[in-house]
DNA sequence: GTCTATATTTAGATAGAC
DNA sequence: GTCTATCTAAATATAGAC
């Protein structure tokens, strides 16, 4: 991972590509539109990310960065997988609906289709973390012992699935109107060691 | 929707398609390298599909309409959302185990950025005819009131994320392994009429 | 319906002045 | 570091014989 990027240009170049990547996709992007709507010269562009994909995978390293570090504060300000998966959910529903590009980048972008040394978001930094806590939770008898993948799945999938349904335009009201019952459903799930 | 392909070349050209497009992605696949490992002329395609598109889109409704018909022998053979979604899960795992592909493609393809005109997967029939199992369901007092959108996603999210995990290759056994624990989890969640 | 050969466009990338 | 002008390869799509 190269470092983070601290120039303005380079930030107006990321946000522009982020822009147009989520807005019609990365392969009907070109290097030249980005160009445009950056008013940056394409030389510019790729001196400083070297092709079409460097683009890309700052954009990615960024965005994952960014919530790891998320998850690793809330796992600290958070006691047990009851309060860390709820504020968990709240940062994912925050995030989707202040910076839905990003959400959607991170979600949908298909990285591995352009990005093809990158492991899938799924496996990345973040969702490692989640999953630790969950194995934690498992061990502490807050949650029944099951295999981690699948409980994993079981707790966040359903508010993950609402966020595509979200960003896809499919549900009408803010996340956060339904953060509440889809944090109960998804407890019960999983909640009581018997 | 046009008429369902019945041609053998057809035929071939399409599980070619589908094919590349599952491993490499749609825009990382010419229409030549259709041309090449279907063997058939490229000529021979534009005839059948019009265009590049009209490959993507062919395909995407022939998927559509297999699941379509497989979720409604599933609510016909099914009575109770307790059955019917137990089944539908079953469904969905046998057909990512034996046809990954055709699974990834409805799934991940991301239609929306090479079909613009097509609804989400999410929104389309197949996926109308689940919400409308769910909300049948409630009406009638088998699962606890509440927006049908959310009880659908709470009950079918895990199993989904699990789906996506297994195409990635993050989880390594079949998922009819864990069909039972997952239905489980999913039907305790949005359980008993409360 | 199928084929080969070709036209056209545009993408990613580079050269080299400043 | 930034820019303009340009190169080159490859993709989509078509023409027209069979």
């Amino acid at each position: 991972m190269q470092n983070a990027v601290t120039n303005d240009r380079q930030r107006r170049i990321l946000e522009t590509a982020l822009d147009l990547f989520t807005r019609r996709g990365y392969f009907n992007t070109s290097v030249h539109d980005i160009q445009r709507a950056a008013d940056i010269s394409i030389g510019s562009i790729y001196h400083h990310f070297g092709n079409k994909e460097g683009i890309a995978k700052a954009l990615y390293d960024d965005l994952v960065a960014q919530m790891t570090e998320a998850v690793a504060r809330i796992r600290e300000r958070n006691k047990g997988l009851y309060q860390r998966g709820r504020a968990f959910i709240a940062y994912l529903f925050e995030m989707a609906e202040t910076m839905p590009a990003a959400m959607n980048y991170i979600l949908y972008a298909r990285h591995r289709e352009f990005m093809p040394g990158e492991t899938p978001i799924c496996s990345s930094k973040p969702f490692e973390l989640v999953q630790d806590m969950v194995g934690e939770a498992m061990r502490a008898g807050e949650i029944k012992s099951q295999d981690p993948v699948i409980a994993s799945a079981v707790i966040f999938g359903g508010a993950i699935r609402l966020i595509h349904l979200r960003l896809d335009g499919v549900l009408e009201r803010p996340l956060s109107d339904c953060e509440a019952d889809v944090w109960q459903c998804a407890w019960r799930s999983v909640a009581g060691a018997e």
